[in-house]
DNA sequence: ACATATCATCTAGCAGTGCTAGATTTTACT
DNA sequence: AGTAAAATCTAGCACTGCTAGATGATATGT
């Protein structure tokens, strides 16, 4: 059934032409452009096409951040392993998560803001969100015996200083200094 | 003119009654419940009323911040004189902030999540969220001679507690001990 | 007391949204 | 070529925020 094999070929290419649609057009115009009418205009389908790969928008969305979890936990393996000293490589996995937040907005917002039923911090995680993570547990690793709950806390000061900044909420200078901040902190507070 | 005056009184009364009617609808349902059809409804007016007291559904959302943002001055600043000692006074704040964002999850999303055009740390800014900012500055001067920001980055770590958590990205368990770490790790930096 | 002018309010509708049932076309096999 | 099945589209529903124009109530001048 060769045939059969094509249709299934033809279907996965058409499903990642909708993300990629979808992806680029939240980029470049914020999520609230996505519509299901723009979208298959873009890809040159009718609406129903998108419903017979995807179960709503929302699971659009959704398929959407799982594939920004992959890039953005290579993102951070790569900052991590480009330091040496156990400082440097904390420093150099915040920046690059603020900057992977500032390049990429709507593409963060999809992964972390907008609602979702992702697992987190759960068997069932997508494996890419569990090694992204992972990278941060291990650049926590040489400041904290437990660093799970570090690796939490500091994700959570980043993803904060992402969405304020991004809403406009906090001012654009002085962005290094908070990271220098953040940094500072945690490895004066020492758990080992 | 007393019948002006009524008028005026009249007007102001059904402007807190929508206000009112929204952060009910919002706290209850979500910020999704919402529409200007059920808001008329509630307050029971047709829906072109509302916009003859703002100018749209955006402005409702915006109004409802801005009280807000004084709700929470009020709590900050209580948490804080509640405790005499400087580390307590901060784990307080960092602690009444959470149990806000917690107890109150559409009105916080309303005046940190949402879009905004309200102006953060300038001259403009509301006087109630510069207070709650102020709130944050008092605590923090005790361990930073420059506290502002060191409010910045304590504040955004709380923020993406509160969001993470309430979007269900960080498991329930454990926030106390989140909370600690965060105290912990301001304390064991001083820079004064 | 009544007509008038002004203000307040409502009805009805527009253009847009996510989503879907049913008609229609394209494809693959006998 | 004819037929069954699969893929796709057209057209529409119920909803959204918002608004123009009709309708109603109210205060003022004679």
């Amino acid at each position: 059934m060769p045939v059969a094999d094509r249709r299934r070929r033809e279907r996965a290419n058409r499903h990642d032409l909708i993300l990629a649609a979808a992806r680029n057009l939240a980029e470049a115009e914020g999520w609230e452009a996505v519509t299901t009418r723009r979208l298959a205009e873009l890809v040159e389908y009718s609406q129903p096409v998108l419903y017979s790969h995807f179960a709503g928008k929302d699971a659009i969305v959704r398929a959407v951040a799982i594939e920004g979890f992959a890039d953005l936990a290579a993102i951070l393996r790569e900052a991590r392993l480009s330091a040496d000293d156990p400082q440097l490589a904390l420093r150099a996995i915040c920046s690059a998560y603020l900057n992977f937040a500032a390049e990429r907005p709507a593409l963060y917002q999809a992964m972390f803001v907008m609602p979702t039923d992702v697992k987190f911090a759960s068997e069932d995680t997508p494996q890419p969100l569990k090694a992204g993570f992972g990278e941060f547990v291990c650049a926590l690793g040489p400041f904290d015996r437990h660093p799970d709950l570090r690796a939490e806390v500091t994700w959570a000061a980043l993803h904060g200083l992402a969405v304020l900044r991004r809403g406009g909420r906090i001012p654009p200078e002085r962005q290094e200094e908070r990271i220098d901040l953040l940094v500072s902190q945690v490895v004066n507070d020492r758990r080992d």
